[in-house]
DNA sequence: GCGACAG
DNA sequence: ATCTTGTCGC
C-alpha cells in the first residue's frame, strides 16, 4: 500500500475542474485500434471511500486477459482530493488511482475504470482523463446511464444498443448477462467502441460487471477498511 | 428557475 | 460512493 500524494495544482473549484478537462481533451488519441481482447493484459482500478474520516483507497489489479488470473495487484491510500460533482468524478478519483497504477511492479495493459470515457458531459469523463495522464488505452464500463439514452438491448448477452447524447453515440449499453441490465461501455483514450465492448465481453464470463472491477471493487474495499481499522 | 446526474 | 437483513432464485 503507497500513500496518496495530491498533485501541485490539483482543482479546487468547479470551474478550474472544467478548465482542466477542456484543456487535456485536445490530447485524446481515438484512432487506435487498442490491444485485442483476451490477449495480453488488463488492469481493473476502483476507489473505494470514507467522507466521514476524508480517506479514500484506490486498488489496481493486472489479470491475464486470457485466463482472468490475478498477475499482480497494488493499492494506494490518501485523502480525498476533490467532491463529488456530476461531471467531475476524475477529480476525485484520479489522484489515488494513479498511485495505486505506479506502485504495481509490471505494466498495466488496458486500463478497465468504473465510470465513463468520452459518455461525459464534455466528452471527457474519467476513463478518458485516466488514458492522457497515463499514455495507457483505457475504457469506462459503468452501471447506470448518467444523463445519456438508450433503447434496452436484445435480452442476450452480447446484445448492445447505442448509447446517445442527442445524435452522437458516445458509448454503448452492452448486455453481459442474459436478462440481466446492462452495463454502460465507451471509449476511454487509444480504443474503439467496439473494441471496448469486446473487451467487457471478455471480461464477464459469470458476472454482469467486468471481472477486473469486481477484483478492483474487492481490493479497495479491503484497503480503506484496513486503513480506517481503529490502531492497536 | 428547477431537478437530474458516473462514483 | 455509502448506510444495511433477510430473502427469493438458480
Amino acid at each position: 500500500m503507497t500513500t496518496v500524494r495530491i498533485p501541485a495544482g490539483w482543482p479546487a473549484t468547479e470551474e478550474e475542474a472544467r478548465a482542466v478537462q477542456d484543456g487535456l481533451r485536445a490530447r485524446l488519441v481515438l484512432d487506435e485500434p487498442g490491444p485485442p481482447p483476451g490477449t495480453g493484459r488488463v488492469t481493473g482500478v476502483d476507489v473505494a471511500y470514507d467522507d466521514e474520516r476524508d480517506v479514500v483507497a484506490a486498488a489496481a489489479v493486472v489479470l491475464d486477459a486470457a485466463s482472468l488470473e490475478v498477475v499482480a495487484e497494488a493499492t494506494a491510500v490518501g485523502r480525498i482530493p476533490f467532491p463529488y460533482v456530476p461531471g467531475l468524478l476524475a477529480f476525485r478519483e484520479i489522484p489515488a488511482v494513479l498511485a495505486a497504477l505506479d506502485a504495481l511492479p509490471c505494466p498495466p495493459g488496458l486500463v478497465v475504470c468504473d465510470g465513463y470515457g468520452l459518455a461525459h458531459p464534455r466528452r471527457f469523463g474519467l476513463a478518458s482523463h485516466l488514458g492522457v495522464l497515463t499514455g495507457l488505452p483505457t475504457i469506462g464500463v459503468a452501471k447506470n446511464p448518467f444523463t445519456f439514452t438508450c433503447d434496452p438491448p436484445g435480452p442476450g448477452r452480447g446484445a448492445s444498443s447505442p448509447l446517445l447524447a442527442g445524435e452522437e453515440e458516445v458509448g454503448r449499453a452492452l448486455r453481459t448477462r442474459d436478462g440481466v441490465k446492462p452495463v454502460y461501455v465507451s471509449v476511454g483514450h487509444r480504443t474503439t467502441l467496439s473494441g471496448a465492448c469486446a473487451h467487457t465481453l471478455a471480461l464477464t464470463p459469470a458476472y454482469r460487471l467486468p471481472e477486473t472491477t469486481r477484483r478492483a471493487d474487492a481490493l479497495c474495499r479491503r484497503a480503506l477498511r484496513t486503513a480506517t481499522a481503529p490502531r492497536a
